[in-house]
DNA sequence: GCCGTTTTCGGCCCGACTGTTTTCAGTCG
């Protein structure tokens, strides 16, 4: 059982509790262990069998290990069993409409039999609700809203979609005279993979004009709010930005505060209290004193706590606390380390661009490499290379080196990992390549032993690099493949092989957690765009993130490397 | 149910909004 099945299995829990009305610290205890488990790195399945104790995962103690044990070892969990027959299907669902929480969906179930959004849609329109104690018209209006606005819920955007549209708006409102602060805050800022509601927080001296140029701007749909400190609007493709204006001395307190993670914002506050020191939006307060501390600046809220400041990407209630507290936060890798492309497509496969029209922008960017690694001939639909164009492309890439200064490009291939494990290109051709990143294109429904074999395969492989986007899944389109990830994992340890972050948006794969886990055991990575055009290799910020939410340092990542190190790592001349 | 540089028992993050009441319960982020 994986780790996002057992953490759903703990938050259900947590709901059926809450429908209970249990006591809500032990409700709070079930949804805190869900969120540590569903962002753990390590599968828990592994460290049972490892017999390491599950205790070590914040939010976990005796009884939710021993519960998680019993889950993952027989897929099934007594107690979960138990607690659902106490309750109607599908009242569970009834919490999922905002406003609606415990109580009410209680009151529903037990008064009027609602057990189902279908059936409270039902019952708010014969007028049943509105009757209910406490419950009035506005309340049922609000729920049948609330219904609708469910059933067309938009998914959370892919962060290479929302970004674009955000800078596109900062730009546009950096212009503004008297605009001292402008920055997105919440997942955006920590660089999740997938957004919600986009929110920029700012300072100006004129708040309202900056609100008001900012609901006025071309790309801005329906407007729903327009405030004197806050401005609400849909953009194209639906995105929800808010814009919130805020007073110069308290910037910094009101962008951590939104900034989240809303775990790591109650570890934080935890921590403070045990200080006597009581935390919130508005900034610090010395409890014995009762007065409050405003921040303007973000890092010094963190030092007032005794912390280092803490890069976003690491708010996720997942150790940094500590780390901060200890002074021991790593120095993240930054775009500025990335040293060249190791993942890129020409005209010669399925890219848009000329190698050379690709290798001038990469030196433009201050590269001082790129790999050109075009599909392989199975891949006809890319129009993938034969052994005999691909050294046509070595010969032309040779000369083109001659030719260019600044920048050096490799000669390298993207090999399909066949179905049976075998590469689609032969030892003689591959040796003669600068880099191999090797993957699976096709035959992707084949079960977990059989996809994790065929990948350890390529990796036994002596010609092979690279192993690329290795779950080959597609956010929001295609799940991961079925893959023992730790099992390749220590494959690639073992082999002192690279696994790929591939950069593009919609793949982002290794995800940050994989990631995690491949670098705990010394596995190095590399950020590959997968370009299929210019304004491709734009996407490396993406992968860089995703290093950074996986606690990457520049000497865990392979293309910090200059090119002279790169090679020498990278060993070709066998 | 979790957790410990005040505690192995007795705490457990903080503030705001809404709709319903007439001082507040319920919900949210």
């Amino acid at each position: 059982m994986k780790n996002s099945e057992v953490a759903k299995v703990f938050q259900d829990i947590a709901d059926l509790l809450e429908l209970k009305g249990e006591n809500v610290f032990k409700i709070r205890a079930y949804q805190r262990a869900a969120r540590a488990i569903e962002h753990y790195p390590k599968e828990l399945k592994i460290m049972i069998e490892e017999g390491e104790g599950l205790q070590s995962i914040p939010g976990v103690g005796e009884a939710i290990a021993k519960k998680t044990t019993e889950l993952v070892t027989t897929g099934k969990l007594g107690y979960y069993e138990n607690l659902k027959t106490e309750f109607p299907q599908g009242i569970v669902s009834l919490l999922a409409i905002p406003g609606i929480g415990p109580k009410t969906a209680n009151k529903l179930c037990s008064e009027l039999r609602v057990s189902s959004v279908d059936g409270l849609e039902r019952a708010i329109n014969e007028g049943w609700v509105a009757e209910l104690f406490r419950l009035g018209d506005k309340a049922a209006h609000n729920m049948l809203h609330q219904i609708r606005a469910l059933r067309r819920k938009d998914q959370r955007i892919p962060i290479g979609e929302a970004l674009p549209v955000v800078e596109e708006i900062m730009v546009a409102l950096s212009a503004i005279p008297g605009l001292r602060n402008l920055t997105p805050a919440g997942s955006l800022r920590r660089f999740r993979e997938t957004v919600g509601d986009i929110d920029l927080m700012g300072s100006a001296d004129n708040p309202t004009e900056v609100i008001d140029t900012f609901v006025a701007l071309p790309q801005m749909g329906q407007v729903l709010a327009h405030g004197s400190t806050r401005g609400s609007a849909i953009v194209s493709g639906g995105l929800q930005v808010d814009l919130r204006m805020v007073e110069h001395h308290s910037f910094g307190s009101l962008l951590q505060y939104f900034t989240g993670s809303k775990q790591h914002n109650i570890s934080l506050r935890e921590r403070g209290r045990k200080q006597g020191l009581k935390l919130s939006e508005y900034g610090i307060t010395v409890v014995t004193a009762d007065k409050l501390e405003r921040f303007s600046v973000e890092e010094e809220f963190y030092h007032r706590l005794g912390l280092q400041h803490i890069p976003p990407e690491l708010r996720e209630a997942q150790g940094e606390v500590e780390k901060a507290e200890q002074r021991a936060v790593p120095k993240l890798v930054e775009l500025s380390d990335i040293k060249g492309d190791l993942h890129t497509h020409t005209q010669w496969s399925d890219g848009h661009d000329s190698i050379e029209e690709l290798a001038l922008a990469a030196k433009d960017m201050g590269y001082q490499y790129m790999a050109i690694t075009e599909h392989s001939a199975g891949r006809g639909i890319a129009h993938g290379l034969s052994g005999e164009r691909l050294r046509n492309q070595v010969a032309e890439i040779k000369a083109l080196n001659e030719r260019l200064t600044g920048i050096h490009v490799l000669s390298g291939i993207e090999v399909d990992i066949r179905a049976n494990g075998t590469l689609d290109l032969p030892h003689e051709i591959l040796s003669e390549l600068d880099v191999v990143i090797a993957a699976v294109h096709s035959a992707m429904y084949q079960g977990e032993e059989t996809m994790t074999k065929r990948v350890i395969g390529a990796i036994e492989n002596p010609d092979v690099d690279i192993i690329a986007h290795p779950t080959c899944r597609l956010i929001g389109e295609r799940e991961p493949v079925n893959i023992d990830l730790e099992a390749v994992f220590q494959a690639a340890a073992k082999n002192n092989k690279i696994m790929e972050i591939n950069a593009m948006p919609d793949r982002l794969d290794l995800k940050d957690i994989h990631a995690c886990r491949a670098r705990d055991l010394g596995v190095k990575l590399a950020i590959g765009t997968d370009a299929h055009s210019i304004a491709h290799l734009g996407f490396m910020r993406f992968g860089v993130g995703v290093a950074r939410r996986a606690w990457c340092e520049p000497h865990h990542i392979l293309n910090t490397l200059p090119l002279a190190e790169l090679l020498a790592v990278l060993n070709r001349n066998r």
